[in-house]
DNA sequence: GTGACTGCAAAGCTTTTGCATTAGA
DNA sequence: TCTAATGCAAAAGCTTTGCAGTCAC
């Protein structure tokens, strides 16, 4: 399921970083990480307890904001004050379902393109980006 | 400071969808869309204070809620629990400071395309948007 | 061995809700 | 008049913080 070479890139790039690489952290990564469903801090938390029934709520909050600072995930704020994580950090479309709240992601190789002539006209030096597009996806209309 | 016309597409904006155009409510709607710089509901909150002391938060986020609806204003959930609102409900990008916080709207017209071939591929019904550029504005990059 | 991490509990804050009073239409 | 809106207070609920014990390195 997991990789150990995908297990070793996260266990350096923590290290790197001076981050010690313990076995709730690596969980958390994982769980953050192969979720592709943009999974809230909960989810993660309710997951990793699976295998480390005394994780708490806190560690993972920290874990996440570490997980932040070396770009590993992104957060994604949302509506009803939840966020998501993203471990997908490279410019993409995020298609939101408005009524299952599924989000697909979608590669578009035109958005650099409009990323840098927007940084390009306006000065704007370029960290991370979000797009989202909202709206009803295909199995919802279907129904 | 305030057009006539845009006054009176508010209360037409409210009236036409059963809500009642009470001042407090104007209020709210004038200051959270002559405002382009994307304000909390707690800046929204201060600036109507003045004008009416005895306005509550409450009262904000409700009419907040309302002008959402009446889709004269997005909600753009952002890092640490803030909402800010954006009176820009037309496809844009918002240049988002990383350093100051200021939020730039910038036009392209491209983005309509990659929106609708984003619909089109995925067979995803649209109903709005977000794009944010993250990173550090001209000014602060001068500093 | 030592400084960072975990996890419990409590705090912090934004946003929402309940409800009596007030006021728009 | 009659329903909807206001505004106070309290609740809700996600996220953060403090701190003592523990563990990675």
């Amino acid at each position: 399921m997991y990789s150990d070479d995908a297990l070793k890139m996260i266990i350096n790039a923590l290290r790197k970083r001076g981050y010690k690489a313990t076995p709730q952290r690596i969980a958390i990564c994982k769980a953050a990480i192969q979720d592709l469903s943009h999974p809230t801090a909960q989810e993660i938390y309710k997951k990793v307890k699976r295998d480390y029934p005394t994780i708490s709520l806190a560690t993972v909050y920290q874990t996440l904001k570490v997980l932040r600072e070396i770009n590993l995930v992104q957060e994604l704020p949302f509506f009803q004050r939840k966020i998501r994580f993203d471990a997908h950090t490279k410019p993409h479309i995020n298609l939101v379902c408005l009524k299952c709240g599924a989000i697909e992601d979608l590669q578009d190789p035109t958005l650099y393109a409009i990323i840098d002539k927007a940084s390009g006209l306006t000065g704007f030096k370029v960290i991370g980006q979000r797009i989202d597009v909202y709206g009803i996806c295909k199995r919802c209309s279907k129904q």
